[in-house]
RNA sequence: GGGCGCAUAGCUCAGCUGGUAGAGCAUCUGCCUUACAAGCAGGAGGUCAUAGGUUCGAGCCCUAUUGCGCCCACCA
């Protein structure tokens, strides 16, 4: 690198200046695209799809950076890397929204028709479609836009289709009548996992029913007086003694005038309420089953706009709370309502709008998933897939072996229209890709399709493999299919990974991925979920405006672990910003010191401080990689901030000062070669984590030809083991950090210098040839080695660490009685620390059971301390 | 009702297969040392929720308890 010496060192670190043009250019040279070479390994991340209008948050943008930093560490391994993005149709949300939008015309829907609907719904998409892209492009996220694709594009659709058709075939797919759940907000059914549960204040009403020929009544316990006119039976426990006697006899509905029958099922849980439930098999899904069971008749008393019908005339277009008003006002005339009860109960609400849902019977479209979710649970129990942290496994498996039916169908019209097509003349269904030409069965071609489109997860189940071009076999399906890894929040496991899961294996005979990535939610600094109605959400691209992209990537990185739930604190952003801060200065210094040096590597000759940074710098790449590959990104990324920051900058750059000032300096040059090597490193290492301030300075401040983006990544070299210099230079660094901790103590000015004795018999060499920075960084201008402890003056301060002593003559400042105290606090503290060794090789237990390898360490730690105590006697006994 | 998770420095959180407790922020002291005051140097601060157990050794494994949170099912 550093090709010619020209570079950019002016100004400070502005990420705005830069961040923007620096993705242009990335983009511009197409690195985003897979390198598509045979000889190359694939890794393939497919993004999971944000709904095509909305906006990024904060949940994307930790999403987003997560699979930007493994892919881009990835493609700097030389994979042959394909993250391809995309995005959602999100039927129901848009659907709503569009419908606002014609409110807001006065334009009813239905009578803009089906087709001038769908027109709308394309232009919006198309109008609002396409932020959130930009906003990911902000972020810095590295994905082939060109591959990007849309749930709705043609060759979605025709998978979406093809998968209908398949599972139609098999008979995996039905039509039937059952209880779903019903939105009147959006006049759709949704699935279960649509539905959200609050806790809402309501009224138990008790109502009491006159048992027939009987001078008896039973009371039922309801939280819905207004559906009672549907009621068809009571019932009761088999084994309630108290009501056993009745259950075959009849009692009389109020209102209705109506006898209906007692009848006993399981289901009913005597301490509740009476222990007598009213069933209305039309509007609850127990009711429903009992009804089932016991051949009830079906009666709704609600219409399709959930009004009331006209099952009771005066109550005939009523919403539920009027007509609820109304019908306990007439229970109460009428002598039947026993009392009113304040109660709390869980209420089902779609999970888009809020609205509170209606069970309710209705021709329905289903996926039938005991047959599918079988090879879903075997490909995770067997290893084919696997959860990161494993503990999602748990919640994976809790779901599909409960799994209920899916309800596939809705009641709108953005979306995939199912492709079954009714025989207007048989009344067959076809079910084909394409529409037919004429009925299969009866030949005629009078057809008309059913007017429902899928549920939106149902085409984002096929996304790992309908992204790639199937059900053809195209080249990027044979290349990168399954794909390596699927990142995604615990959140949505059940929504979207399991169907992932089951389609893929269903359709493609393979997992559609081999890991799955979770992440946990990104909250408010109080830890509460950022949302709407609390207004507590934070704008990603507001932070990137007022930081910086790379500040705001390492801020939900750093410090986090995978699966947990993070708290976003806007200090983290100073922290990282300081640190993008810290990055670019050390670069600016290194930069400096290199404008005279040229490349060729002769006459290179490390010193032990090089040897140490080099052993260390090989040891973080070892770490890292092992971090990385394990998806422990918040580690990886702290242990290199933590060798940039604490170790190269604080003091390898301070150490390498003296060599690099002094133009004669025989290793001079040596040191700018570790500089740029290890600063290069560095930024290779950072790159993924902060790919915006690494490549300004990588490409632009060094004037490099090549992109750190496409740069190799830094391997473990083992020739770049030094363990001697690597423990020598940390001694000496211990002893140094003593020699400032003294001074501190004694309030002795930076600008005093002082005469530093080393006393040492394994690192004189070391020493020695450390000399100008050890003057340096200890505060001294005077600096003597010695083997053993000579022509030491009395009013010395003493520092002691296993192989070195350092005595510090500082005259007059020293107070002999002050230092003694010194050194018995020192003393002490070692004390303490061999003590817990002491007790562990005192302990035949540990002698005889622990690795010999840590029974070793413990020994040498041990002679260590005493080597340290007794030369910290020694010197007290001379000083007295 | 079923399942899962979390309790570690004042705050927010790391802590890999058990081997002498870490970071950032905040705090205290001293420094404008020619990369950086968005900085440098040096400190202080923790019986790792509680009680048992396994082990030579437990923040980590097991059991129980307390407090907090999440998910699923859903009670008329």
């Amino acid at each position: 690198m550093c090709k010619n010496n020209k570079h950019n060192l002016e100004g400070k670190y502005e990420p705005k200046s830069f961040e923007e043009e620096i993705y242009k250019n990335w983009e511009n040279k197409g690195y985003f695209k897979p390198s598509m070479d045979k000889t190359k390994e694939s890794y393939c991340i497919m993004m999971p799809p944000p709904n095509v209008t909305g906006k990024l948050h904060m949940g994307h943008a930790l999403d987003d950076t997560l699979q930007d930093i493994l892919i881009r560490y990835k493609r700097m391994q030389g994979y042959n890397t394909l993250w391809l993005p995309g995005t959602d149709h999100s039927a129901i949300s848009t659907e709503v929204k569009i419908i606002e939008k014609l409110k807001e015309e006065g334009i009813d829907k239905q009578d803009l028709g089906r087709e001038k609907f769908l027109e709308r719904a394309w232009q919006w998409t198309e109008e609002y479609g396409g932020t959130i892209v930009k906003q990911q492009k902000r972020l810095g996220c590295s994905a082939d836009w060109d591959r990007s694709r849309f749930t709705m594009d043609e060759g979605l659709s025709k998978a979406v289709l093809t998968v209908f058709k398949r599972l139609y075939d098999k008979g995996l797919i039905y039509k039937g009548k059952r209880m779903i759940n019903w939105c009147p907000c959006c006049n759709t059914s949704i699935s279960d996992a649509e539905v959200e549960y609050e806790e809402e204040p309501t009224h138990l009403w008790h109502i009491k029913y006159k048992v027939v020929g009987e001078d008896r009544y039973l009371t039922v316990a309801t939280t819905r007086p207004e559906t009672m006119l549907g009621d068809t039976a009571v019932a009761v426990h088999p084994d309630d003694e108290r009501y056993k006697d009745l259950v075959g006899k009849k009692c009389i509905l109020p209102i209705m005038n109506k006898e209906i029958p007692i009848i006993a099922d399981e289901f009913v849980d005597m301490e509740f309420g009476t222990g007598c439930v009213k069933i209305t098999p039309a509007h609850d899904p127990n009711d429903y089953q009992a009804g089932l069971s016991h051949n009830l008749e079906i009666i709704e008393v609600f219409d399709e706009n959930f009004k009331m019908n006209d099952l009771v005339p005066e109550y005939k277009g009523l919403d539920m709370y009027e007509a609820r008003k109304l019908i306990v006002e007439k229970l109460k005339e009428l002598g039947n309502l026993v009392k009113i009860e304040d109660y709390t109960h869980n209420v089902g609400k779609h999970d888009r709008c809020k609205a509170t849902v209606e069970p309710k019977i209705s021709d329905q479209w289903f996926v039938s998933m005991k047959e599918l979710a079988k090879p879903a649970i075997d490909a995770v129990k067997n290893g084919d897939t696997r959860f990161v942290p494993q503990k999602f496994e748990k919640t994976y498996f809790n779901w599909l072996e409960n799994i209920q039916d899916w309800c596939i169908s809705r009641q709108i019209w953005w979306g995939h229209q199912i492709p079954a097509y009714y025989c207007d003349e048989c009344g067959h269904i076809n079910v084909d890709v394409e529409k037919p030409e004429k009925c299969k069965k009866c030949g005629s071609t009078n057809l008309t399709q059913d007017p429902d489109t899928l549920d939106t997860w149902f085409s984002s189940a096929l996304w790992p493999f309908s992204t790639l071009g199937w059900p053809d076999e195209t080249e990027d399906l044979k290349t990168f299919y399954p794909t390596s890894t699927l990142v995604t929040g615990y959140d949505i496991i059940f929504f979207w990974v399991v169907r992932m899961m089951f389609s893929a294996l269903e359709q493609t005979g393979k997992v559609p991925f081999k890991d799955v990535f979770i992440h946990g939610i990104v909250r408010d600094s109080q830890g509460r979920k950022m949302s709407k109605s609390l207004g507590n959400g934070i704008d990603p691209l507001e932070i990137i405006e007022k930081y910086s992209s790379d500040a705001l990537r390492f801020s939900l990185i750093s410090g986090t672990s995978a699966g947990n739930d993070m708290r976003f604190m806007e200090e983290k952003l100073e922290a990282a910003s300081n640190f993008a801060n810290k990055v670019w200065n050390a670069a600016k210094f290194v930069l400096m010191n290199l404008e005279d040096y040229n490349e060729n590597n002769e006459n290179i000759n490390l010193m032990a401080e090089d040897k140490w940074i080099l052993s260390k710098l090989n040891t973080l790449i070892a770490e890292v990689k092992v971090n990385m590959d394990n998806y422990d990104l918040g580690v990886a990324l702290d242990k290199i901030y933590g060798f940039i920051w604490n170790e190269f900058c604080d003091w390898y750059i301070e150490i390498v000062k003296p060599r690099l000032y002094n133009k004669e300096n025989k290793t001079r040059k040596t040191a700018q070669y570790i500089l740029n090597k290890v600063l290069s490193d560095s930024l290779k290492l950072l790159h993924p984590f902060m790919p915006f301030v690494t490549e300004k300075i990588y490409k632009e401040l060094y004037n490099n030809d090549e992109n750190i983006m496409i740069a190799s990544y830094p391997e473990y070299d083992k020739k770049l083991e030094f363990k001697e210099e690597e423990t020598a230079i940390e001694e000496l660094k211990e002893v140094i950090t003593g020699i400032r901790n003294a001074r501190a103590t004694m309030n002795v000015h930076p600008s005093k210098k002082s005469k530093l004795i080393f006393v040492t018999k394994k690192y004189e060499g070391i020493i020695k040839e450390s000399e100008e920075f050890l003057k340096k960084l200890g505060f001294s201008e005077d600096v003597q080695v010695q083997k053993a402890k000579e022509n030491i003056p009395q009013n010395a301060v003493n520092i002691v660490s296993a192989n070195i002593e350092v005595f510090i003559p500082f005259e007059d400042l020293v107070d002999i009685k002050e230092e003694i105290e010194r050194l018995e606090k020192e003393k002490s503290k070692i004390l303490a620390e061999k003590e817990k060794t002491d007790k562990m090789l005192s302990n035949p237990g540990f002698i005889a059971k622990a690795p010999a390898q840590k029974v070793e360490e413990e020994k040498q730690k041990q002679a260590k301390f005493n080597e340290m105590i007794t030369s910290i006697e020694e010197r007290i006994k001379n000083l007295k």
